[in-house]
This record gives C-alpha cells, structure tokens and sequence, in this order.
RNA sequence: GGGAGUUUAGCUCAGUUGGUUUAGAGCAUCUGCCUUACAAGCAGAGGGUCGGCGGUUCGACCCCGUCAACUCCCACCA
C-alpha cells in the first residue's frame, strides 16, 4: 500500500469516530469495573464551540480514554444547559427579526417558538464535540429542560422551600432593565467607568443655608428620603434632626446621623434613596425611612410612587424618560435651580448584567431566595471536605478563594422574570396567599387544606435560575434526583473528575458541592481540575467585538483535530490562563506528520524482513535494550504526571521521547542502509515500540494514533479500547549508557560539522577510554552514525588528528582531509574555563569548616565526587589540548 | 479598600521538603545540509548575574523582610 507523502487527517478522522461510534466503545453501563465518571460542563444549548470548550473537552477526553485504557469503566455523559436568559435573550432576538415582539405572544406561544429553536440548534455544539473527537457517551445526552430534570428541579425547589431553606420576600436585587429580570450577584460584573460626582445643595425647610450631597446619581434624588451624616462630623452637628427640602419635588425630609458614612468622602453628606441603592436600603430600613420607587422595570422614570407628593408639571414630564437621559436632565434642572454646587469628574464602578451587559439598577423586588447560610449549617462538609481535599482542587489555590465565597455567603435570588426556564411551583390565590407544589393539583389540596376552602390558584409567573437546575447535574444525569437510589446513580456517583473553568467555581462548582452533599450525602467528584481562561498571543481575552476568537471548526479542517488538540494542550500550563497561538497548531501538524513519516520508514523495512542478519542484529542490540528501558522510564513518568493533573508535561515529555528518543536516535540506530534487510526481530521489536507509543499517545489525539496502530500490523482491536501495562522499573544503568552514546555522537558530529566535513565523507576514530569495554556494546553505532570506517582503541595520543573530550574519554578524529583544530581548540579552552570555575567553587565550599562540619555526609561525599569529576575531565581536557599542538 | 497569585532565555513554561555538576524544555533565532521516512525535515550552535534591594544559612531560583511591575478574585465610599 502507498502511503501519502504527508499526514492527511480529515478522511482519517471522519472514518475512525464512525468505527468507534460502530463498535460502542464509548457507551458504559454498570459492570464489575471501577467507573471512571465525568459530566460534561453542558455547553448552553444555542452556543457554538470556542476555544474555551475546546481546551475544556480535549483535557475530559484525554482524562477519559486514559482511564479507558487503563481498564476502567469510563462513562462520560453529553448534554446541554437550557441557559434561561442567554437563550430567551437569543429567541427574543430571533422573532424580532421576524417581526415578533414577545409582549404579543401568550407564554405558551413563546416556549414554542423557544423549543422549536432549541430543536434547530440545540444539537450543533454536540456535533461539533465529535470533530474534536470526544469519546462521549451519545446514549446519555441530557438537557437540563428534560421532562425528569424538569421535575428534578421542582422536587428540589419544593423540598427545599419545606425545609425552610428557600423564602419569599421583596428584597434589594439586581435588576436588569434589558432582560428584564432580577439577577444573582454572581451574574453582576463591576466595570470601571468614567462619571461625574454632582454637587447638589437642599436647603432648610424653614429656611436659611441647608447642606450640600455629593451623588454620582442625580436621577434618584426624586426619591430621597433623608439625608444622612457622620454623627462626630462637627460641620454637620447642628444640623441633625433638622428639615430640608428635596429639589424638584419639594418634598421635605430629615437630616440624620449614621457611622456608616464616611466624614471626608465629598461632602460628608449622603442622600438616601432606600429604593435604588442597597447601602441606602440598610440605612433606609434602619431608620424606618419609606422606600419610594422612580424607576419602572424598562428603567425610565415613573411618578407612580410619588403622587402623594403632588408632583409639579415639571415632574410628571419625566414620566417615562431613560435614566441616563434623566440624569443630564435633571442635573440641568436643578442647576437652573441655581442649586447644582459643582460637578467633578469621577472614577467609579458600575454593575452590568453578565449576559445582556445592561447596566444593572438596584431595585426593591418581590422574589425567591435560598437561604445559603442555613443550607451551609446543615451541610458543613461543603466547606470542609474541599479544605481537607476530600474534594482536591488543582490548582490548590483556588481552595482559598471557595473559602471566601462560602464564609461571606449571600443569599441567592433564584427567581428569574423569564419564560424559558423551569417554572416556579407556587400558586396564588387573588389574595396573593400562595402555596408551594409539585403540581397544580397537589397545590389545590394544600390549600384546601390549609385555608379550609378552594380557590382558583394561578401559578407563579417566573422561573428559576438556570444554575437551580445545573447545580443538580452530576446527579440528574443518572436521574438520581427524579428516580433517587437507582442503579446507575448508585454506580456512577460520585463522579471521579470534573474539568471547568475557574469563572464559574461560584456559578457551578460550590453549588453543586452543596446540592451533593443535601441530595446524596456525598461529595459530587473527587478532583475538580480548573482550566484558565483562553486568551491571544498578547494576553487578551477572546471576544467577538476584538475579533480575535479564531473559528475551531475552520482550524479542524486545516490542521486536524489531533494537531488542534496537541497545540492547545502544549500551550496550556496547568493552573494558568492559556496564550492561544496559531504557531502551536502547525507544532501539532508537524507531530503528526513526524509520525506518519516514521510510519512509512518502518512500512519500508517490512518487506526487507530476514531472519538472522548478523549485521542488524550486532548494531542494534543496544539500540533495543535501550529504547525498552526509556519506554518504562517514560511510562513511569507520565503515569506521575497525569496522577498530578500535569496534563502538558505528560504530552510533551511523550513528544520528546517520540521525536526524539525514537526518530533520531532509536531508528537511525537500527536503520539498515539503502535497500538492506532488517532482521526480523528488530523488526518486531520496532513495530511494538510503535505501537506502544501510540498507546501512550492516543488520549492526547486519537485519531492519527489508531490510523498507525491500524496501519503498522492487524490488530484485533482498537487503540480505543487497549488495555495499557502497568510500567516496570527502568534500569539506571543502560539509560546511563544511553545519555553517553548520544553525547559523544553528538560532540562527534560536531567536530565534523566545524571541520566541515560532509556526512559522505568518512573517518577512522580513535578511541581513548578510561574504560574500553563500556565502547563495546556501542561502537558499532557510533561509527555508523558518525560515519567512521573503522575504530581503534588507543591508549595514548594519535598524533595528526583533531580530538574530541567526552566526559573522562578522547576521541581523536583521523580524515584524509586537511583538518583544522581552530574552533575546537577554542571550544576545550572554553570548557576548561568553566569546569576549572566549577572546581574551585567546590574546593572553596570543601575547603569551609563550617560547611564539612554541618552539612550531611552524602552532600559531602557528592562534593568530594563532583571535585574528583571536576579533575578529570579538567584532566582530559588539558592533556587534549596537549595533543592538539 | 481587602485577599490571592505571578515575576526564570526573544516567547510560553519546568525547576517536587535549600546542596545532583555556577539553571532545564518547547517554540523562535543563527550556521551547515535537497543524506535514499520526513525541508511541515536533518545535523549542530548561540542565548539567562532566576524582577530590585536587604536578611537567615557553611550554602538561596528555592526560606524571611521590603520595594516594584503585572494578573485574578472579592467588596457598590455616595
């Protein structure tokens, strides 16, 4: 068969997925084996695959058909997150291009056109995992808006409310204007922005100089309520307890004194408006200060709160005006007041919503929350099981900032003013009195029960967060919230591993702890491994507006999945944030290229098989004692390596052992010359090393892996489902060989390439060795590889020649061709230098008393062996240098 | 404002209880090669006073202090 000049992946791949979709092997069910279990973070179900999710699944993929191979029962659930706000932002955008505004439609009507875009894209990102080659189990795909997660998630909120752990009650929220719907604090992100303090002066009420507040809000001040000062503030003293009156609404409100404000922050006066500001709120509730509302829930102004206050003309005006807008107005309004003191410039931070990026309003609101510090008293191992690694966190460090979340934890607001999500399941009557059920029906009953009467009980309009219903994920997959102790939940929970981003160790990650150890009494996963963020070459984060978020699917086709995955995972330092680089992908194309072309080498010798060619048999005897030794040491490594989590270090210390431990040593040591046979057990030898490195290889990227592995012999299974040995102990001392073999081929060839010697042409070496014998098991490759027609063994200087100083040993170089000894000369003298500095830096810390007299005899006695190596090889190199005059 | 982390070759990173040859790798760079697997390659080479200063120690990339720069998280001084 003719093999392709270079690696041609998109026929490979597309052929070997199908195989193994075939075959089954990436399906699991419970057997006798130990599960390796992980869930997919779901990828929100209108989005498309980036670079996040790319780094995300190559690392859950290579981590699954590791634990493949190595015999478990690896189970690697599929899925997607409904993404209330992000896909009903999405569905909402989509039928206004249609011309459809979701005011028009009843909710019935919305969720159609809601479901029927979920049917059309929901599957995309899924596809697009196939590509990447994700070995998946396709039998699982879950969506957090199934029928039984649905319920899940209803039996949950209803258990929890029972325990008293979830409440109603109007409370300060972020309100996003543009979704239109209250927000978690997590989901409010502080940006800097430029703005402007405004000066704005209250006068008495009865009359004479009143006191002037710094606000960056000017907006609400139709809403105050009172203003406040720091008790001690002298300036202010007198003031206390009296009257002023809010400008433009005339209305008249107290001066009082709270420690909260801070004496030299502007004025040291703050205005309080309890309905827009949570800080004011506190106070507000404090003092027993009313509350008053200008702000609708679009965010432009209503006087609907302020009727009482009889509102001017001027006022009412405002009626429905931005807030921004009514910012600028109202500051030029009470300017024309003449009561706008100053304005400043001023650096602050506003809230923005995580997914519409509306500039979040504080707002006084009617909604649902979970009682976080209440649900952590009842469940204290969220908090101690990750502090003493019972959950391990890598990187480790990520263990301090889950500590601070969970010490300082706020109550989470899970009502969303949404219709894509799951249902709250509370009914109310036209009192508003309401009742908390799975189902409409079961509702009705308690309320019987409870109010001794029926009513018509209408459900509660909103839904829930999305994180309400994804932090039930690693259980609902296997359905052990909606069906609890069935057999796949007892087997595959808890999962083994989850891989995600350290963004949402908040959002996800601590939440599913806490529901993990509510709902099963155990811990979710064993290892939580935290990806960094997916940044450009200059550090930057990927985003549509810098356009610098590459197309994965276009880098697929013109690189291949296994070099996408290999270059992203080169790049991706465990623990930190990862510098994306296109330059890392050809790195990947070029490995496997590299790859294939070792393949066609060792296709070419398979026809060139015989039995007992001496020659063979005699070069590469070290060569395969060698590369088996380096195999076991590599494998020993790796298995370190990934039991720490070092994904690229596995990866790149396989790459060297491949490109250059196997290409340019292992095989140009057994490679027999043009058209030469190759003795059949070389042969084999060097097909099943092959193949062992594919099998260490296939993880990282399956599917050049498995076209080799297929391609080198007939196999009667797949690379997929290979069962890796466990590796054995090494031995030191032919490693040991090894490294001198290479380092004297290396110093010889650099001898020649200074001489400027072709690689034709030949030369006779001369050896002068401490120890001849270790050369015995050696030489043969070191004159094949530095062309050498014959060597001798000599025990003094040859003269009329160049000499070459490896470790205690020399070797003289004898060439028909005039050979000059300039640059080496130079070299040992350079070497010299450095090893007589290194020497003398060891004499002097022998020569310490203090240090003979405390440290530890084998730091010594490595002292006395670094010395004594020191000596001679400052030996050889002089009596070298010697022999080059 | 509080906390955490980072700083080692041009770039991205290793460096595992302080002593293992006065620091390693990949990529990039330079030199020489169209050598019969591979120019997406081969053979070599150069390149760092380990952020600055001070301290502990016989000995510091590693421990301590301090300063500087950068990054992230948390926190709405209006």
């Amino acid at each position: 068969m003719e093999l392709s000049k270079n690696y041609l992946p998109a026929e490979t791949e597309a052929k070997w997925y199908q195989q193994w979709l075939d075959k089954g092997y990436f399906n699991s069910t419970p057997d006798a084996r130990e599960p390796y279990t992980i869930v997919i973070p779901p990828p929100n179900v209108t989005g498309v695959l980036h670079m996040g999710h790319c780094l995300n699944n190559t690392i859950q993929d290579i981590l699954v058909r590791r634990a493949r191979m190595q015999g478990k029962n690896a189970c690697w659930v599929p899925g997607t997150d409904h993404a209330s706000i992000a896909t009903e932002a999405k569905v909402v955008g989509m039928l206004r291009e249609r011309g459809i505004t979701k005011s028009s439609l009843t909710r019935q009507e919305f969720l159609g056109y809601a479901w029927e875009w979920k049917e059309k894209y929901g599957g995309i990102i899924l596809q697009q995992l196939k590509k990447l080659g994700c070995s998946l189990d396709w039998n699982r795909v879950s969506f957090t808006m199934d029928d039984d997660y649905y319920a899940s998630v209803v039996k949950v909120f209803t258990d929890l409310y029972e325990k008293g752990l979830i409440y109603r009650g109007k409370r300060m929220v972020n309100w996003d204007p543009v979704g239109q719907t209250a927000l978690s604090d997590e989901e409010v992100i502080f940006k800097d922005i430029d703005s402007k303090l405004y000066y704005v002066h209250y006068p008495l009420a009865d009359g004479g100089a009143g006191i002037t507040v710094a606000t960056t809000r000017p907006e609400t001040i139709l809403g105050d309520v009172a203003i406040c000062v720091h008790p001690d503030d002298e300036r202010y003293k007198n003031l206390v307890g009296k009257r002023v009156i809010v400008p433009l609404i005339n209305r008249a409100i107290p001066i009082i004194a709270d420690e909260y404000v801070t004496a030299d922050f502007g004025t040291g006066a703050l205005k309080i408006t309890p309905a827009h500001d949570k800080n004011d709120n506190m106070l507000g509730a404090k003092h027993q200060l009313k509350a008053i509302d200008t702000l609708d829930i679009n965010g432009r102004f209503t006087t609907a709160e302020l009727m009482d206050d009889a509102p001017s003309a001027q006022v009412l005006a405002y009626n429905g005006i931005d807030r921004f807008e009514l910012r600028k107005q109202i500051a030029a309004d009470i300017a024309a007041l003449g009561q706008l003191v100053k304005t400043e410039d001023y650096k602050g931070q506003i809230g923005t919503s995580e997914r519409t990026g509306a500039v979040i309003e504080n707002k006084l609101s009617m909604q649902w929350f979970v009682d976080m510090k209440g649900f952590l008293q009842k469940n204290p191992q969220v908090l101690d099981d990750v502090l003493n690694d019972t959950i391990t966190f890598h990187p480790a460090k990520l263990k301090n900032t889950y500590k601070y979340w969970l010490e300082n934890i706020k109550d989470w607001c899970i009502s969303r003013q949404l219709w894509w999500g799951q249902r709250i399941p509370a009914w109310y009557d036209a009192a508003g009195n309401y009742i908390v059920a799975a189902t409409a029906e079961e509702a009705s009953l308690k309320y019987e029960y409870k109010y001794g009467q029926q009513a018509t009980l209408t459900q509660d309009e909103d839904v829930l967060d999305t994180w309400f219903s994804s932090w039930l994920w690693p259980m609902e997959v296997f359905k052990g919230i909606s069906h609890p102790g069935n057999k796949e939940a007892a087997y595959y929970y808890p999962s083994t591993t989850l891989v995600t981003g350290q963004d949402i160790i908040f959002f996800w990650v601590a939440r599913m702890i806490m529901a993990g150890y509510q709902y099963e009494g155990k811990r979710p996963f064993k290892d939580v491994y935290f990806t960094g963020m997916v940044r450009d070459k200059q550090g930057r984060k990927m985003s549509k507006q810098l356009g610098n978020s590459p197309d994965l699917l276009g880098l697929i086709d013109s690189y291949g999945a296994d070099a996408v995955r290999f270059g992203i995972l080169i790049a991706s330092p465990a623990g930190n944030d990862l510098l994306f680089d296109e330059s890392s992908l050809e790195q990947g194309r070029n490995f496997n290229n590299k790859l294939w072309n070792a393949l066609k080498l060792i296709k070419m010798w398979e026809a060139r098989q015989a039995a007992g060619i001496a020659e063979s048999v005699a070069n590469s005897a070290f060569a395969l004692q060698w590369f088996d030794n380096r195999l076991l040491q590599v494998q020993a490594e790796v298995e370190l390596l990934m039991s720490q989590f070092r994904l690229s270090e596995a990866l790149k210390t396989i790459y060297s052992l491949v490109w250059d431990d196997f290409c340019s040593w292992y095989l140009e040591w057994v490679k027999p010359g043009f058209e030469q046979p190759i003795d059949t057990t070389v042969y084999h030898q060097t097909v099943s090393y092959f193949e062992k490195l594919m099998e260490l290889l296939h993880p990282f990227i399956p599917f050049i892996t498995e076209e080799i592995y297929q391609l080198l012999k007939p196999q009667s299974t797949s690379l997929c489902v290979q069962q890796l040995q466990p590796a054995a102990a090494a031995q030191a001392a032919v490693l040991q060989q090894g490294e001198l073999l290479k380092k004297v081929i290396s110093n010889l060839r650099d001898a020649r390439n200074k001489n400027q010697l072709k690689p034709k042409e030949s030369i006779t070496l001369h050896i002068q060795a401490s120890d001849a014998t270790a050369y015995h098991a050696i030489g043969s490759i070191i004159s094949k590889q530095v062309n050498a027609a014959a060597i001798n063994f000599a025990s003094d200087a040859v003269p009329n020649t160049i000499v070459v100083a490896v470790e205690k040993d020399k070797f003289y170089i004898e060439s028909e061709k005039q050979l000059d000894s300039t640059t080496l000369k130079a070299d040992l003298i350079k070497d010299l230098t450095h090893q007589q500095g290194f020497l003398a830096s060891v004499m002097k810390k022998l020569g310490n008393e203090r240090f003979v007299q405390n440290a530890k005899p084998e730091v010594i006695a490595m002292e006395q062996k670094k010395k004594a190596d020191a000596e001679a090889r400052i030996k050889t190199i002089e009596e070298s240098l010697a022999a080059l005059n």
